[in-house]
DNA sequence: TGAAGATATATCGGAGCGATATATACTGCA
DNA sequence: TGCAGTATATATCGCTCCGATATATCTTCA
C-alpha cells in the first residue's frame, strides 16, 4: 500500500474514535500542525482515497438537516496504520526564516545582527508559553503520547530561546579572540 | 519590492561574490539546506526575476566553450538584502515524521512506541556527526554567521537525541505513576 | 430578526521540491 | 589514445502542500 503521511494523519486521528473532516483539520491545527499540519485540500481527497481503498468507512452522522460523514477506521486501516509505526520515520524538514537571516547576518553591523536574535528568541518564548497553555487538556486524556510530544516541544522552544540569548550575549560581548567553543 | 524568500537565498549567496546558478544550488546543499533549500526549479526562475528587477546583475563567465553566467548583486539588491535582514522573520516550519509517529504511537505496545525513540535518536546523532565534519571549512571562513548557525544546528542535534534517549527510559521504567513532571 | 461565529465540504492558485533531460568539460586510468 | 565516470551548467515537469476562499447550514445571542 502506497499512502502519504498524510494519509496516515488521518488513520491515526480517527483511529481512537470516528471523527469529520472538519473535526480532523481542527484536531490537526490543536496538536500535530507544530511537526506535521494537513490542508482541507489534502484531508477531503485523502479521506476519498482512503474509503475507496477500505482503510476508513464513511458513516453518515448528519447533524441537523445538515449533512455530515464521520470516517471509522478499519482493521485494514488499523493494520496499515500500525505498519507504517513499526517503519523508521523518514522525512524531516525545517523552514526557519531566522537562521537563514542570521546565516548572511554578516554583511549587517553586529548590533542589528544581534535583533535577529532576539526577535527569534521572543517568537521561540512565546511558542513555548502557547505549548505550555494546552498542557492540561492533553494531561486530561489518558493516551500519553500527544502529551510526550507536547512536552517535547515544549522543551525545544526553551532551548532554542535559550540558544538565542547565549549566541546574542556571545555577539555583543567585547570581542577577544574571533571564535573559541 | 515582493520577494519571496528564496529570493532572499539567492540574494544572499552572491552577496560576497558573483556566483552561477550551478553554484548557488552548491553552496545552498552544503549549508542552508538543513533550515531553508532551494531547486533548481526555483533558482533558475528567481535568478531570471531578480536581474529583471535589477537587483542581480547577469555576466558571461563562459568556462571553455561552455557558456555560463554568474550573478553579480547591484547596489540595490544590496539595499533589498539588508531590508529583507532587518524585518523580524516570519516564516517557521516543521515537518518530523518521527513526532508524528510518537504523537500516535499509542496503538503499539511499548516496546515498538520505545524503538520510534531510538530511531529518532540515531538519526539525530548521525546528523550531529556530519554537521561536525562540515566545521572545519565553517571555522576557515571569516565571517562568523555561517559558523554561529552551523554549531546551532550541532547543538539542537544533539539536544534532540537527548531528549530522545530521555524519552525512552522514561518510556522503558517500570511505571510507577502514570504521570509527573 | 438578524448578525456573527461555528460546522461542514470542496476547490483553486501558487510555491516548493525531487527528479530528470540535455550538453559540455574535466579527470583518471586501461 | 580512448572512454568512462564525474562535475559543471541550465532548464523543466509533475507532484505535494498550503493558504485562501467559496458555499451552505446551523447555533447563539443581542
Amino acid at each position: 500500500m502506497e499512502l502519504n503521511p498524510t494519509a496516515y494523519v488521518i488513520l491515526g486521528m480517527v483511529s481512537r474514535e470516528p471523527r469529520s473532516g472538519y473535526e480532523i483539520k481542527a484536531l490537526v491545527d490543536d496538536t500535530t500542525r507544530f511537526f506535521w499540519a494537513a490542508s482541507y485540500g489534502q484531508i477531503y481527497p485523502e479521506l476519498k482515497r482512503l474509503s475507496e481503498a477500505g482503510l476508513v468507512e464513511g458513516i453518515d452522522a448528519p447533524r441537523g438537516d445538515r449533512k455530515r460523514t464521520v470516517y471509522a477506521i478499519t482493521t485494514d486501516g488499523e493494520s496499515e496504520l500500525k505498519d507504517w509505526l513499526r517503519q523508521p520515520p523518514s522525512t524531516y524538514e525545517m523552514r526557519e526564516e531566522g537562521l537563514l537571516k542570521l546565516f548572511f547576518a554578516g554583511v549587517l553591523p553586529r548590533e542589528e545582527a544581534a535583533e535577529i536574535l532576539r526577535s527569534m528568541r521572543e517568537h521561540r518564548v512565546g511558542l513555548a508559553e502557547r505549548l505550555q497553555k494546552m498542557e492540561p487538556k492533553a494531561l486530561a486524556k489518558e493516551d500519553p503520547f500527544p502529551l510526550i510530544v507536547l512536552r517535547g516541544g515544549i522543551e525545544f522552544n526553551e532551548w532554542f530561546a535559550d540558544w538565542c540569548e547565549r549566541m546574542e550575549r556571545q555577539l555583543l560581548e567585547p570581542a577577544r579572540e574571533k571564535r573559541s567553543s
